[in-house]
DNA sequence: ATGTATCTAGTACAAATGGACTAGGCCGAT
DNA sequence: ATCGGCCTAGTCCATTTGTACTAGATACAT
């Protein structure tokens, strides 16, 4: 592993220090950035970063839908998916929504190192069972959402007010107050605070049909 | 933090690995176990551990479960519940448990640091009491909440609008109000929302008035 | 080119939220 | 019994939020 900046997008800040000594241990020369939120990221997407170290269960915009934000945000660089979960669904879905590799958390410390340089080498990752449902079923928020309405609803699950966000996306207070209000229909909320609910809860994974 | 012996039950190795080197980084005389299971710990209950960082989510049995058995077999060494829930419930059940403290695990690496000196210097640690200690100027807050703030802050959580509150509390709307703002500034947030991810990340412990 | 979807932003209005007061009743402690 | 904290509830006011319209610009596909 040489030069290389890695990005760690993860919501507990204990996870991040841990992971970020460990690749630290494994190369001096490592840059690591760190983002406790897709949005968070975001804001990062000027740094040179090569590879992208992505949990699912984020605050707001969760993993999965993170994917294609990410790609498009940051000129394709790979992204490896970190997950705790056991849902041996996640790697198709990350295979088919973008992503570069699959490791759980559950995995030894070598075995990021070997994924990372994996990918940074143009190669991908998956664990061996992740060949099977390459782009069915896929759950994304992508298709009940349009990309300028996840932006807001990634600030409104952070508990900023419509003035705020409106600055933060360069809209008028009008136009944010628009978009929350479709956020608020397309995810059956009443108000705000639901909509965070249900966000987290859903892991803005509702996608298709419904109604 | 002089020579301790730290036992880390997660199970996931990544979290384990990076939390181990987090607190050699702070004393390179400690001595850090691992378990990635409660039956896994139990191997180890002849060793002179001082502090048991314990996970709740954990296969077979669960870290809740686990705090009575760890209990019993390792002399009441004080143990530290750590979560990635925001399950507001869990500190408190942990502590009606036997449990010493309680952190997320969205936490920096610092908190974790002071949280194992408190509770091996027989103290406890847990997160409603995080508001009385570092701000001095809360007010006259006794406690954190008072026991009809809590009530209302978990429909605060549920998503209800002040109006509902009332309704379901037998209170005038106005008196729902002055609870909120009571809440908002005890918590430090800007807004219900606000108030909403903070009850959620610090967990606090709304059992009590439970209703 | 036509239609559709999205983003933008405006007005207008209604409802909800939040803060700054006053004030009475209740209860436990000094 | 007096004080302090808590719960209650009121008024008043400013801000925020949410809905319902209209409407121009862009982009994309048929």
């Amino acid at each position: 592993m040489n030069a290389k900046h890695i990005l760690i997008i993860d919501d507990h800040t204990l996870f991040r220090t841990g992971l970020k000594l460990i690749l630290k241990q494994n190369s001096s020369t490592l840059e690591v950035s760190e983002a406790q939120s897709i949005r968070d990221a975001f804001e990062l997407s000027d740094l040179p970063i090569n590879v992208i170290l992505l949990d699912i269960h984020l605050p707001g915009i969760n993993g999965l839908d993170g994917i294609r934000l990410l790609n498009d945000k940051f000129r394709n660089i790979p992204i490896i998916i970190l997950s705790a979960s056991t849902d041996p669904g996640i790697p198709s879905e990350g295979k088919a929504l973008g992503a570069s590799g699959f490791l759980h958390k559950a995995s030894a410390a070598d075995e990021i190192i070997t994924a990372i340089n994996s990918v940074v080498a143009g190669k991908s990752c998956w664990p061996s069972n992740a060949y099977l449902s390459d782009n069915e079923n896929v759950r994304s928020l992508s298709g009940a959402l349009t990309p300028r309405q996840i932006e807001v609803l990634m600030y409104l699950c952070e508990g900023k007010p419509n003035k705020l966000i409106a600055r933060s996306l360069d809209m008028s207070e009008n136009t944010v107050r628009v978009h929350v209000s479709a956020i608020l229909s397309a995810l059956g909320a009443k108000n705000r605070s639901e909509a965070i609910l249900i966000a987290q809860r859903e892991g803005l994974s509702l996608s298709d049909a419904e109604g």
